[in-house]
RNA sequence: GCCCCUGUGGCGGAACUGGUAGACGCGCUCGACUCAAAAUCGAGUUCCGCAAGGAGUGCUGGUUCGAUUCCGGCCAGGGGCACCA
């Protein structure tokens, strides 16, 4: 063999040199072209990129490449969500400044990722905790401030009291604080919150016109904003056994039906009511801060019991003056969902069902199932919840639930109690309103001043960016902003007086709300966005990233565009054209006898006749190999990018991780694998040069006309242009590269035909070569770019293959005269006929019912009916 | 508990709107080249069977000339939500 191995170490910074020196990914404004706008989910600046980011990015790089061949100003940016947490832990162990640390950190992600050859637009990178990104998030906040987008509200949170600050529910486990170990408090606070309940029907019912995002994603949004129809009503007490002014109980139920099923009402411990209830009755008080100790917390949910405290309130039945319910505070009732009040049907509810179990207050079925006598149908310990026909419920006795429902409605709604109907129809939302507050110093300021005076007061636009002290000290637990000495004392812009700063800081999540729609114009220092060019640049066509993050942030950004819409900022409410979410990178664990982790770079694996083992390289010992997991430290089932690069190349990386699986399911990281994707890479090297080898770069004349073998080869260069090309734009890139195997052996049995006859070939194979070998590294340049520069080079073509055109495709090419169709008796296969494509169904018939398979198979059994699929299949019924 | 998704060779997976199941790759077996190894090339590789042939897409019914694909029931694995009234 006259070519060598080709060399991806030496060659792979040569070209990404040469891409960033004529920076050919750095998208313009003022393009004319039709835009594509490429994101991935941007990374938080850890430390080192890691191999799910590898998918991540190759992912898109894929797409971004294909279509800036295809002629689209193509964005495709990277910038980094550098505010958050470990920055501050970093400062604390480390004794680094945070801002220090993410920017070393960026510093050296940034060069793992030149590593990986994307095709990244840098002149639009920037950091969300550079205060030229910040400072237009501040904006972006009093905006929403002056909307009414943003508010102050007394929140319930997570109290960690050692760290003295507030918790996700994420970092709070078994009731205690992740880092701190403290028992978790349930406090209430002041906190910012964005209005995002504002816009939960329109966020539900813009959902369907998502419809290039995972069915999946777009069910767990629907989810989470959990719509759900019903009726308010309010029930009147009784006057004797309420505290002073307390008159009526409104509650919320999506089973109006169920009325004359009520045995009780209960209400959650945070209810006015129970407040007023247990300023007289002591033992309620300690009931009360009872369940508050205990919490809410998931774990304690599940295995406390209902329990309920009577407080001798007695509520009367709308439909029934004479009838009277007792009112209980009960630890299963939220405050923060519907009124903080229910009434309890235990009938038809299991919850309400243990609940009055408990109490010994009984039930009464209301409603029936089919087929059932409703004179013998008893609830004992289970509830029915399903279907039927209404009994024991007076005037909807008969009716279906439906019917029932919409009964009880009508008549509450039109039933006045004062002013008020005592019945209304209300949508509620499981959704709530979006905490941002954050007791953390690392983080974006509020721009906020507190004035004894004029309460809160936004800081004056002038005065943006709010920036973050860099002298800050960790010393204490807590919020650092907070213990500065000067920062946060400052003059009322209004009053002149004496003010102090909000020291909270927004959640990290706000920084990611927007940071695409900044990447239209990240120069703008004047403004957040660019009004034309953004309405221009958004929506993002696709973005690519983890499904973990598949509501909140998605969420979120959906959330802020709309916000963002509200306040002038951008022309648009959705700003994800397309998703996907794509799956994670996962390994095999590797255990010693003693149980503990071995990582892959450590052991060998050993192949056989009789199945694989392992053994570490420096004893040989043997270790268990085990299931296949997610990648994490403490498995230390991980593999480095770095180490994947320096051994394979980052075109052997981008291709392992395009192989096999699709994108959207998780990828088994295999060394075999890994391997064959390196063999890939030597084999279509060879490929290319074999073929310049015997067809030349010459430029001829394109033949007039193709000889059988040279028509061949142009079916097959043409037909895998198409299915590439479709593959791409859908994303089916394990497919894709199945293609481009398959015509890449294809051309490699042309040029092993041509090297057993030893001869040159035809000008017309020649010339069919030549262009099978350019389509084929054209395919592959999306994938694996720096390869095709190369090879790029050695077929003799000018310029840089990223900056070339997408091929044409001859259609032509891809249209058969003849059609082999499938024979099949009676559903089996049986054999092929291969007939024009202009063939009458006689013509067919009469081809098909003489083959001897045919015949042998009939038997002497009739031929009853025969099915032609144009183009497909034949089926003769016997 | 509620909702959703997925089950195809030894493995990852392919199969357009019902129309040749197993493309492509990994692994394995045999062979060529080599003193040898690596690399490369060739042949084979769903199962049963020497073969003819038969069976086969989690199991089980159904619709259809024909089902991996559509419908019903079940089993297994994964995910989301979860005192949501």
């Amino acid at each position: 063999m006259s070519s060598e191995r080709y060399n991806a170490r030496e060659a792979e910074p040569r070209w990404q040199r040469q891409w960033d020196e004529k920076a050919i990914f750095a998208s313009k404004n003022d393009d004319p072209r039709p835009k594509y706008y490429v994101l991935e989910m941007f990374p938080y600046p850890s430390g080192r990129i890691h191999i799910g980011h590898v998918r991540n990015y190759t992912l898109g790089d894929v797409l971004a490449r294909y279509m800036r061949a295809k002629g689209f100003n193509v964005i495709h940016p990277m910038g980094w969500d550098a505010f958050g947490l470990p920055a501050e832990n970093a400062a604390i162990e480390r004794k680094v400044a945070p801002k220090q640390w993410t920017y070393d950190n960026i510093a050296a992600m940034k060069k793992q990722l030149r590593s990986i050859g994307l095709s990244l637009d840098w002149s639009r990178e920037f950091a969300t905790c550079d205060p030229s990104y910040y400072k237009h998030q501040q904006k972006l906040f009093l905006d929403f401030l002056a909307a009414g987008l943003a508010e102050r509200e007394q929140r319930k949170v997570n109290w960690d009291p050692v760290d003295m600050t507030v918790l996700a529910n994420e970092q709070v486990i078994d009731g205690r604080g992740w880092r701190s170990g403290a028992v978790v408090e349930q406090r209430e606070m002041n906190q910012w919150v964005f209005k995002i309940t504002r816009y939960a029907q329109e966020l539900l019912d813009a959902i369907d016109t998502l419809d290039r995002w995972p069915d999946k994603v777009r069910l767990m949004q629907r989810n989470w904003i959990g719509r759900s129809e019903g009726l308010l009503i309010r029930f009147a007490l009784d006057a004797a056994t309420t505290p002073a002014g307390e008159t009526e109980l409104k509650i919320f139920t999506t089973r109006p039906d169920t009325l004359f099923g009520a045995k009780f009402m209960a209400i959650s411990a945070d209810h006015p009511l129970a407040q007023a209830a247990a300023a007289k009755d002591p033992k309620l008080a300690e009931f009360i801060a009872e369940i508050k100790r205990i919490g809410t917390a998931q774990e304690v949910i599940d295995t406390a019991e209902k329990q309920g405290y009577d407080t001798g309130i007695r509520a009367i039945h709308p439909f029934d003056p004479g009838w009277k319910l007792p009112v209980y505070v009960a630890n299963f009732v939220l405050m923060e969902y519907g009124t903080g009040a229910i009434f309890g049907c235990p009938a038809h509810d299991q919850r309400d069902l243990d609940f009055v179990n408990k109490y010994g207050l009984g039930n009464t079925p209301v409603v029936c199932p089919e087929g059932q006598d409703p004179k013998s149908f008893v609830i004992t310990d289970t509830a029915y919840d399903g279907d039927g026909c209404m009994i024991n419920s007076r005037f909807l006795d008969g009716m279906t639930i439906d019917a029932a429902k919409e009964e009880v409605a009508r008549r509450l709604e039109s039933e006045l109690r004062g002013n008020a109907p005592v019945g209304e129809r209300q949508v509620n939302f499981r959704l709530r309103d979006w905490g941002i507050s954050r007791q953390r110093y690392w983080g974006c300021p509020i721009p906020v001043i507190h004035c004894e005076k004029c309460d809160v007061v936004p800081v004056p636009e002038k005065d943006l960016p709010v920036k973050l002290p860099e002298d800050v000290s960790f010393d204490r637990p807590g919020n650092a902003l907070d213990h500065h000495p000067t920062w946060k004392h400052v003059t009322c812009p209004q009053c002149g007086g004496k003010a102090v700063r909000e020291t909270d800081t927004m959640d990290t999540f706000v920084d990611s709300s927007w940071y695409f729609a900044r990447f239209t114009d990240p120069w703008n220092e004047q403004a957040p966005t660019t009004r034309p060019v953004a309405d221009r640049l958004m929506p993002v066509d696709q973005y690519i990233g983890g499904v973990e993050h598949a509501i909140l942030h998605l969420l979120y950004s959906r959330f802020f565009t709309r916000a963002m819409k509200a306040t002038g900022h951008i022309d648009m409410d959705e700003p994800f054209a397309g998703m996907f979410t794509q799956g994670m990178v996962v390994h095999e664990t590797y255990q010693k006898e003693d149980g503990t982790y071995v990582t892959p770079a450590e052991v060998k694996i050993e192949t056989g006749g009789n199945g694989r083992r392992a053994v570490t390289i420096a004893t040989g010992e043997e270790v268990t190999i085990g299931s296949i997991e997610k990648m994490s430290k403490s498995k230390k089932n991980t593999v480095d990018p770095d180490d994947i690069i320096a051994t394979y190349g980052a075109d052997v990386a981008r291709w392992f991780m395009l192989s096999d699986s699709p994108p959207d399911r998780d990828v088994i990281w295999s060394d075999e694998r890994v391997q064959g994707a390196a063999r890939f890479v030597q084999r279509l090297w060879r490929v290319v040069n074999e073929s310049v080898e015997i067809a030349g770069t010459t430029a001829t004349v394109r033949p007039a006309s193709f000889g059988a073998e040279a028509l061949a080869l142009r079916k097959a260069a043409h037909g895998a242009l198409d299915k590439v090309s479709t593959g791409i734009e859908r994303l089916h890139f394990n497919v894709c590269l199945a293609h481009i195997r398959e015509f890449t052996n294809a051309l490699a049995e042309t040029l092993a035909r041509m090297s057993d006859k030893g001869g040159q070939p035809p000008v017309d194979l020649a010339w069919a070569i030549r262009e099978a070998a350019t389509i084929l590294v054209q395919l592959i340049a999306p994938m694996m770019p720096h390869l095709a520069e190369e090879c790029w080079k050695v077929l003799g073509q000018g310029g840089l293959i990223s900056e070339a055109d997408w091929p044409q495709i001859e259609r032509d090419l891809l249209v058969e005269d003849n059609v082999t169709l499938v024979v099949q008796v009676n559903g089996k296969k049986r054999g092929e006929v291969t007939v024009p494509k202009a063939a009458q169904n006689a013509e067919i018939e009469a081809a098909v019912l003489a083959l001897d398979a045919v015949k042998a198979a009939l038997g002497d059994k009739p031929v009853r009916k025969v099915i032609i699929v144009p183009m497909r299949i034949v089926n003769v019924v016997g």
